[in-house]
DNA sequence: CGGGTTATTGATGGTGTTCAAGGGGTGTGG
DNA sequence: CCACACCCCTTGAACACCATCAATAACCCG
């Protein structure tokens, strides 16, 4: 079985007649993402307010939403797929910031230009929202901006956290943390599961983790002759979590 | 001329009678550092709001505020001196996430538990507020919560960049990265000078930056040689600032 | 002063990078 | 259907950067 069709993209949206074929929503009402987006802040009355401003669009693999520098006239919620959030520097070095999946809100900070690049590593959907018109129904909704304040705090405790693997990690420990937050971060839309899809390819975990990506193959191919894991299509199996977790300590 | 007696702490707060001879402020309104804080959000007239459910503490060097882990019944804002944030591994190991200076906010996610330690790395002063009842106040004044986002939105911003740093700069990058965001960071509340306050210790820097307080001591030593900076007590003097710029191109 | 902490400096070594070559999968065109 | 190209991944060998270990120096406060 391929991993695609088990992938979480499009399984958060249920296959109601109000979904695409992609599993790109029709409708917010119908949305099924919502309860994990700013959307959900908002009650099934006033969820208008929120279609009334918003558009879709559907990105192919490589495809990019923005780039570093831009003037940020559109903030987004993606709603299927997997977005790549990343910071270059001159010399052709990159970070990557983070991936952003169903759910996740980018543009955050509601600020005048974007600080980082996003594109999309799947195909993926994404609804879009003007930033001037999504800044005053923030403005007259407290609980949207409640909503998105919630957001930030969580994405800056994940930050927090990827500061530690960055500074203090070894190469293994930060791979094993990759996995496992990963697999959380999946998991949370699309049910925990020992299979885990990797939509990124090895030389965006190796940035994402300030390695390179020989580093990465290597530990992966490792945990692999040692039956810590199962290389499927576009992912990992986990045999041993325990193994894995272990790296942590 | 010790640095102490230039140093940011307390010069944020002009020298009224409202204000302690530590630099500390007595009210809310005669609060120097207010506009860089959240209370800033609050006009004239609400600040009494504020007023009503804060209490200051003073700390001496060393001493803790919180511990990772620790139930978060206050949160705080830093009204003088610098306090130290940090994560640390079972093993020993320490990430510092960062230095919170007057103005900053610290427990912005309003999250039931702190996800790091924070300790005085001078004598300083910080406003407590019971959690509940901030939270409750931020729930009626929706400028507050704007003002609260958007100090969230300002760290994550910082907290990528950082990510950059600790993902992919060299050591040398990373030291002088540090120096010139400090600079920033202290000259928006002190005014830029080209004396940087160090109120941390090296070993704090090399925990900041992940790595070693021989690698930060090196570096340094080697920037005096070249007369890059200059040696002052508890701070450094940059002499040539274009070459600590050069050397994050 | 003296004791303890923090910083500096030197010598050595290890973890992860760099450089280089080959393998494997996929899509395309003959 | 096969051949070929391309990209990504894997694997190996040598190296470099920074960590580690160790000793001394400077500092701070009692």
């Amino acid at each position: 079985m391929s991993l695609d069709s088990i992938s979480y993209q499009g399984t958060a949206a249920p296959n109601h007649s109000c979904v695409n074929a992609d599993g790109a929503p029709t409708s917010c009402a119908g949305c099924g993402i919502k309860r994990f987006a700013v959307c959900g802040a908002l009650g099934d009355n006033e969820i208008g307010d929120i279609e009334r401003i918003v558009h879709t669009i559907k990105l192919d693999p490589r495809e990019p939403v923005f780039q570093e520098g831009d003037k940020a006239e559109s903030i987004f919620t993606v709603t299927s797929g997997t977005i790549r959030l990343q910071r270059d520097l001159e010399d052709g070095r990159r970070q990557v910031i983070g991936f952003a999946v169903p759910g996740d809100f980018i543009g955050l900070a509601l600020e005048d230009h974007f600080s980082f690049s996003a594109d999309a590593l799947t195909k993926a959907s994404i609804c879009s929202f003007d930033r001037n018109k999504f800044t005053d129904l923030v403005g007259r909704k407290p609980l949207l901006l409640r909503r998105l304040h919630d957001m930030a705090s969580h994405e800056l405790g994940i930050a927090q956290e990827h500061m530690v693997v960055l500074g203090r990690r070894r190469a293994e420990e930060r791979v094993a943390a990759f996995l496992l937050g990963w697999r959380n971060r999946v998991g949370r839309i699309q049910g925990n599961s020992v299979t885990i899809p990797l939509p990124m390819g090895r030389q965006d975990i190796a940035d994402y983790l300030g390695l390179t990506i020989e580093t990465v193959s290597r530990i992966l191919a490792r945990w692999m002759r040692e039956r810590i894991i199962l290389d499927v299509p576009n992912g990992v199996r986990v045999l041993d979590a325990d193994k894995l977790k272990a790296a942590l300590r």
